[in-house]
DNA sequence: TACCAAAGAACAATCGATTGTGCAACGGGC
DNA sequence: GCCCGTTGCACAATCGATTGTTCTTTGGTA
């Protein structure tokens, strides 16, 4: 299979019509004609030249000679969630800003895919990666975070793993959202989480039992369902809870898909919410304030996440110096709605 | 400036450790030791020693020599947007299954930001590139398409450009969703646009001056509004309409980030929906069954744009044969909810 | 014993850009 | 008139991998 021959102009075609050589070319294109003290006529040359030609330096060949790429890995769980496009469109932002371009890739929640993108994109020699991990394995990154290549996660993490994270303040934004719940006299919640094990879901199940132990209430795992960030985990763990738990009088989902989940179980089963069913959720969505009943939510500043991930990486890749501050924690905003009522008396 | 000095083992050093030359080396591990009568002792040797290092092959240096990327660069007016996100998404999912990797690019609904970002896919040589402009000015895409470079556009296109488009079937699914208001009794009518002019917003137009001429109905330009895809846009129209034109009883959004805009300026008012005003729209969105109001919709097939694009793509980047159907059209699917209800007597 | 073919592996050019060093030409000072 | 310093540019190595060509060795045969 031949290369395609559709070959834009190259160096060597600009110094060849310029009629100088590779090195004087160059040295005029990157703007080092005054250092090398190259003539005026030369470089007018060079440059008539270079614009007559639409000369385009191959970003591949001045990577391969200076060992940096000006690309960062981009590693998501799933962007079709609009939470983690969120993410990827700030990043993209920025980098695009400090003249970074984004490779993207998506391991759709497997650590297996993951850690394969991962030498995917360090084959790719990109000068820094910013990856929202599944959050079941670690190593593959620590080994990575290692060798000393610019890495940043964000929202979710592994605990002491030294490695920069940029993160929620989960634990803190659970408890608040589990308050606003026990406030009503609900007393016996569901819990819809994602991955079990991961750092994301046990500090918001930790804030949650901050918030129970406050009011005395046990906390049962039993009522903590939920294997995974999609919808129909949430939707398989709504209708476990209230099949088995007819008597919970509010849930709460850890993540926005499980929300989404959850609601179609509970339409399907024509619960009313609030009245019969108090809900509380993690992450926001677009139209929340138009849905039938709006939810109570603490929200996690998207943009700060992608932001910060994405400025800390950039630092990184441009001091050479790891960030002082190992892990980054950023505020969650709780926005109260009309999706938590009173506890029904029984 | 230095380059940073993590550099993980290069062929070189493989040939070195297993005491081979480097064709050698090179040679085994694109394995072709069979076709150039490497002896299994050396083969063994060579590949144990890759092993050992952790080699991995330079992308960058294969490309350079392949002239070849295995990237394609996908460019979207606004990855924020779950419509562009789940096309990114679908395109990002198929490229992997191909081993390509996504290189992606935002232009933030300015023409003079996506000019420069082809440019930069461009000299970072993506073997491919999907784009769905902005749509006001063509003239940059041509010249790239007319240079052989595999380019596909997705949900936007241009009138009779010969580039390869994927696009939904706007104007037919305008008129429909037109049909489901007209014949509910609604007489006038506004109309939240996007960018005017570019083709997306002239299809749908078209689609619903159709269905307006059916009813005898005449269209009136003064009841379009909206200047951007975007939800400032949708607000200020919206609420430009109901004061201008206080008779309209319906409204129709020609995509989801005007109805965003709309629906706020329609609660900042307290209008009822659909009592008082009936709304459709185009796009789909998530929690759209949860909504107060549920919103009629004209959806396009969103992942069905995306895969169409990343395989027409992907096929003409290994046939090198560009697509013989230049445009390529899908279908819109109604979606009847609640949003439109008979218009109210005046 | 001498010669030839095949096997096995090394040599060297190449992709496109960057950069340290070397080499001419020119002018001025002694 | 000769030497030296400056000016202006070319030569060649390098980044890492691929591949056409060449070279050496080995074994078999006449």
């Amino acid at each position: 299979m031949k290369p395609i021959p559709r070959r834009s102009s190259t160096l060597k075609d600009v110094a060849q019509a310029a009629k100088v050589s590779l090195s004087t070319a160059s040295r005029v294109l990157s703007g080092k004609a005054e250092a090398y003290r190259i003539s005026e006529v030369t470089e007018k040359a060079v440059q008539s030249a270079a614009k007559q030609l639409r000369y385009r330096p191959s970003r591949i060949a001045q990577s391969l000679r200076s060992q940096t790429t000006g690309m960062i890995g981009v590693l998501l769980p799933d962007i079709g969630n609009p939470f983690f496009s969120a993410i990827a469109n700030q990043v993209s932002v920025l980098a695009e800003k400090h003249s970074f371009s984004v490779l993207l890739a998506c391991s759709r929640e497997s650590t297996d895919t993951e850690t394969y993108l991962v030498q995917e994109l360090c084959s790719r020699q990109v000068d820094g990666l910013i990856v929202c991990p599944v959050g079941e394995r670690a190593d593959h990154l620590v080994e990575l975070d290692a060798t000393g290549l610019p890495m940043v996660l964000v929202d979710r993490g592994f605990s002491d793993s030294g490695m920069v994270t940029v993160m929620s303040e989960n634990c803190e934004g659970a408890t608040q959202l589990t308050r606003l719940v026990l406030e009503k006299g609900h007393r016996k919640v569901g819990i819809l989480q994602g991955i079990p094990g991961t750092l994301l879901s046990e500090e918001r199940l930790r804030g949650i039992r901050i918030a129970l132990h406050e009011k005395r209430i046990e906390f049962s795992p039993a009522l903590v369902r939920g294997n995974q960030f999609d919808e129909p985990s949430g939707y398989k763990a709504a209708h476990w809870l209230l099949k088995h738990h007819p008597d919970i009088t509010a849930i709460i989902a850890l993540n926005n898909l499980s929300l989404l989940g959850a609601m179609r179980a509970i339409s399907e089963l024509g619960i009313q919410v609030p009245e019969q069913l108090s809900l509380a959720t993690f992450d926001d969505i677009p139209f929340a304030d138009f849905l039938k009943t709006p939810l109570t939510a603490a929200c996690p500043d998207v943009p700060g996440l992608g932001q910060t991930a994405a400025k800390l990486l950039l630092e990184h890749i441009k001091t050479g110096k790891q960030p002082e501050q190992v892990t980054h924690r950023l505020p969650v905003q709780l926005v109260v709605r009309t999706s938590i009522a009173p506890a029904p008396a029984l």
